[in-house]
DNA sequence: TCAAATGTACGAATGTATTCGTATAAACAA
DNA sequence: TTGTTTATACGAATACATTCGTACATTTGA
């Protein structure tokens, strides 16, 4: 089953967000990337090496800057995610989340327009 | 803001979906209704003990075998999670969210259905 | 050349969640 | 009554994520 379960903390998962998004990048980039918190470069590159013990990163080492990317999917973690929370959060209930989702302020039109959209697709199968 | 960004760990929500569905409790139903795995009777007691501490349920102790509620909404602790998620994973999109949610097999036609009326009433405002 | 900047490695401290063992009290049943 | 079951309380062990300090090597630039 591969990565299939894997689960990346949350810490984990905002630096992949960033190689996700930029593709191949050093500890800096993306610990310049992440400028939320106070967190110093060092819990970056600790963070990372971990991700590469791990397995959820790989690393070009031949240089003295190593290069690093993302070695999980995107969209495969997203789901493995998103199945989590409908299980735990929402008794199985994928309607509820997406309720809820929606019943928020970031849905805009545009938003509810992709969706409506996305379900003409799936019922025409 | 009260409870507004209390964020229950995993163990707790599991605890908090029993105490939601079945309203009051004692802590051995509640153990008995997370027949997951194989942790002891003691370790839910500590959990809830500690949810207790952490604001997170009431009880009545006039009895020697207490009782348990949740004092945290499912509605509200659902939204937060999910505008959490849509933040971490989705980079903010809740039409991306909403997608990985049906693109997967727990999406009955029931449940599209159910979701295309919410889209409808949502459109009427 | 050589000092400053930049990088990795790694141990350790901290914080928090989870789990369990044990002490002790109350209820119950023979 | 007295031993068994069922509770709570609580300390401590374990596990894991996060953060930082420090040592050391390489690169850079004055």
């Amino acid at each position: 089953m591969g990565n299939s379960n894997i689960k990346p903390t949350e810490g984990e998962l905002e630096i992949l967000q960033v190689l996700w998004q930029k593709g191949n990048c050093t500890v800096r980039e993306v610990h310049e990337d992440l400028n939320k918190k106070d967190a110093g470069y060092t819990t970056t590159l600790k963070l990372m090496q971990i991700m590469h013990e791990k397995g959820l990163v790989d690393r070009d080492t031949s240089a003295k800057t190593h290069i690093y990317r993302a070695l999980i999917n995107q969209e495969k973690t997203q789901q493995q995610l998103v199945n989590k929370m409908i299980d735990n959060v929402f008794n199985g209930s994928a309607a509820r989340l997406v309720m809820q989702a929606l019943g928020n302020k970031t849905a805009s039109q545009e938003e509810i327009d992709l969706i409506k959209e996305y379900l003409e697709k799936l019922e025409n199968k």
